[in-house]
DNA sequence: CTCACCGGTGAGTAACCACTTACTCACCAG
DNA sequence: CTGGTGAGTAAGTGGTTACTCACCGGTGAG
């Protein structure tokens, strides 16, 4: 043989290999969106050969798909927030599902992950997005109307009312990971207001006589 | 016969072709982003050859530019929303924000191609946004800061007030448009539970003391 | 009449795309 | 030593992409 043969030792296993490739891709993924990115750019960046990329994954779509799948899966937070909601700590539910998106090292390679799997219209979206928000913003929702029944809160649309806190939450991450505009204040400060401004909208008696129709329908 | 020489009479002038090739473009940039659409399906979706195109734009690139920059063309709300500011009516200036974005015939094309030019980090993306919602988002927070100062709100960040209220409006977009999530209220009805919501949050007195460290950690 | 000009095109072209083929090498069980 | 197996690749494949060029036909001024 002519060429020159190097001395190996950094033969990966294929599990080893797949989370290397899986972790590089969704990077790219992150950064450039499906179509912006290609296949031998994947390879380069993860040191292997654009074969050993299709060994692993039949098709570009089916890395994508394998991305997002991985992505989806999350609980963690789930029992924090169902256990503040036991206590009835509004406060305390309402600042956890904020600091979660908003906080120091919070990573912005699922939030454009998701946006750009809604935007390209990609198969998996859906479920990356249920498993990823749906879940929730649903339990938020659940909370809001128990605790209206309750006379905490008054009487709003709860699921309105959900997408509202979730919105101020989504907005912020998307003005400060997309489109760059800097925090003007520091992380828990922002959330503090945040969570003030919107636990006061749902508990304050109606003062003065604002236009209700909404409601009453 | 060698070709056929169709009887014309369908000839466009320069700048007819150019808007009609612009308007075709931003429909499929919206809908697949920048580098998911081909000049050649650009081409045959406004009838006219792949030749055409680059005859009034140098390159995809300035076809894109154009488009955004078109786009970002904008100033009919300005006038409406200062008035409202000017007579201090909350619920009006509210109102109007808000339903500009949230109402029946709203296009979802605007939101779409800000989010793909954002997020495949485009050079015009900045100025579109710019033009697009950061002035609103000024307005808003500097109409805030005055209400805070005459005493008819209380003592919150206008910056993060405003990017609050946007943030409700624009994720509900955001669901509606992107996400697919159908509307499960009216479009008025939607608008007026979010700004009731958004202006008791701005306008109650803090009732009863709430933890105002909120991760103290 | 003519001829420059404008709107418009068919037929390319080089580079790039996702994906394939046919192969090497290291390792190990029998 | 032999034959099977899993990790890995160089060198393609056909199709697509952004972009180009030589050219066409109608129109109106001189």
């Amino acid at each position: 043989m002519t060429k020159t043969k190097k001395p190996n030792g950094n033969r990966a296993s294929g599990h080893e290999r797949q989370a290397s490739i899986i972790a590089t891709a969704a990077a790219l993924f992150a950064a450039k969106g499906f179509s912006g990115t290609t296949t031998k750019e994947i390879a380069k960046t993860a040191g292997v050969s654009e074969a050993l990329l299709f060994k692993h994954f039949p098709t570009k779509r089916a890395l994508y798909a394998a991305i997002l799948a991985e992505k989806a899966q999350y609980a963690e937070l789930r029992e924090a927030v169902e256990e503040a909601a036991k206590k009835q700590d509004d406060e305390r539910l309402f600042t956890l599902l904020a600091s979660y998106r908003i906080r120091k090292g919070a990573d912005p390679t699922l939030l454009r992950l998701l946006l750009f799997s809604a935007l390209e219209g990609h198969e998996m979206s859906e479920m990356f997005f249920r498993r990823q928000y749906r879940v929730f913003y649903d339990l938020l929702a659940g909370y809001i109307g128990r605790r209206i029944k309750d006379g905490a809160f008054r009487e709003v649309d709860p699921l309105l009312a959900a997408r509202a806190f979730f919105g101020v939450i989504v907005h912020h991450r998307l003005l400060h990971d997309i489109f760059g505009v800097p925090m003007h204040r520091g992380y828990e400060e922002t959330v503090a207001e945040y969570v003030n401004l919107f636990l006061d909208g749902l508990r304050s008696a109606p003062s003065y006589q604002t236009t209700h129709r909404a409601l009453d329908s």
